[in-house]
DNA sequence: CGTAGTCTTGAGTATCCTCAACGAGGGTGG
DNA sequence: CCACCCTCGTTGAGGATACTCAAGACTACG
């Protein structure tokens, strides 16, 4: 369901057709199964969030995916989920299912790239575990800036861009939007961020986030 | 990381030679990455939990393993981690990490084999991600004990054992171990669930955990 | 320039954590 | 065999944290 590939240089999916769209800002990518049964997606642009719907109408978001992510692994979750683009111009590229299966099996060296990409997937949910598991709510703010800022690519004057609203955020981390901002202001009251923007961070003291 | 096997009847590791070993309560496992990268794991009987110890001295679970699951799929996390067995005479049966790596590449039947457990184990955390960004503590403990009575074998009455301790699950759930004993009562007092003892539970009405 | 969406901040309330006490087993040693 | 101790589980009281409701400030965009 996700998954990177920055580390995997070469591209063993060119091997297989795909079909690139474009999307808009809150567009649905995927709704319920009806989709995800019949393609692996690609991040090629922009940004995507993964949604659960509760049944007490919250909205859980289950991950973003930034460009070289992944998602589509699972055959079928018990619960019924939908992939949103949250910036305008999202572009994915779907890969038939079947056909990224039957390689896998068959290619050895196609199956093992596969491996690493379930690999890095548990490996990058574990981590948001311990972000969940956080107490406060201003070491999950922290912990989130931190993975966002490994994950994405820094401009040069090592800023590092928020995408996504405060109420993405807080439906990640499980915190209501407000406690969100005062956790962001918080952090820069102590000079351990410094915001450039509101959608647009720089991270001042990395140790101070690492707890 | 972690990974189910009950739906995958044959046993392909059986190909390669292991190590059968037993532990005692509390007796770590592994610890630190001093084991982790020689050794794939596997538990036979028993529990253990895997722990990562934070800088503010409290202690995360990320992961309790029942038997049949797995443990080793990640090369080296960014955290320092112990697994650790919970319940007496836990047996946990070890294969060289080398050699399963070698089979899952050469062999396509044991990579497909390999590739499934990481999906289960991927499915399995986003559930968890769901239970954790739960709001309430109770529909916290609720999830776990959903989520534990369906990896677990059940009784010919339906219970399910809870071998671990409170605090336990506290460090599992991100919060107090009070707030667990509070929040099992208040289960308890609303029919949802039926205790036969404190480490012993029915759950009687299991849509009212689902929310 | 107006409007809608987003972000921030404030006030009051609910939830959870911390500290503490107490009871129930289980194991050990006298 | 029993007193003792230790851990675990539960419950209570008070304080800290986060949520909800609400209002105001900022931004993007037509």
């Amino acid at each position: 369901m996700l998954g990177s590939n920055r580390e995997h240089a070469s591209d063993p999916l060119g091997m297989i057709e795909a079909s690139l769209k474009r999307y808009g800002r809150d567009q649905e990518i995927i709704h319920e199964q009806e989709d995800s049964l019949r393609h692996w997606l690609r991040i090629v642009s922009g940004l995507t969030r993964t949604c659960v719907l509760r049944s007490d109408g919250k909205r859980q978001i289950i991950d973003f995916l930034l460009p070289g992510d992944f998602f589509g692994f699972i055959d079928n979750g018990p619960y019924a989920f939908t992939v949103e683009a949250v910036v305008d111009g999202t572009q994915v590229a779907r890969y038939p299912r079947e056909r990224v299966k039957l390689l896998a099996d068959s290619d050895p060296h196609f199956g093992r790239w596969i491996r690493g990409i379930a690999f890095d997937g548990i490996s990058r949910l574990q981590g948001r575990m311990l972000a969940l598991g956080s107490v406060s709510s201003v070491e999950k703010v922290g912990a989130f800036l931190l993975e966002l800022a490994d994950r994405s690519p820094q401009d040069s004057a090592g800023a590092v861009s928020l995408p996504m609203s405060r109420y993405d955020i807080a439906d990640y981390l499980g915190i209501s939007a407000e406690t969100v901002s005062r956790a962001v202001t918080k952090l820069k009251r102590q000079g351990v961020i410094h915001l450039l923007g509101t959608r647009q961070v720089r991270i001042v003291n990395r140790a101070a986030l690492m707890c």
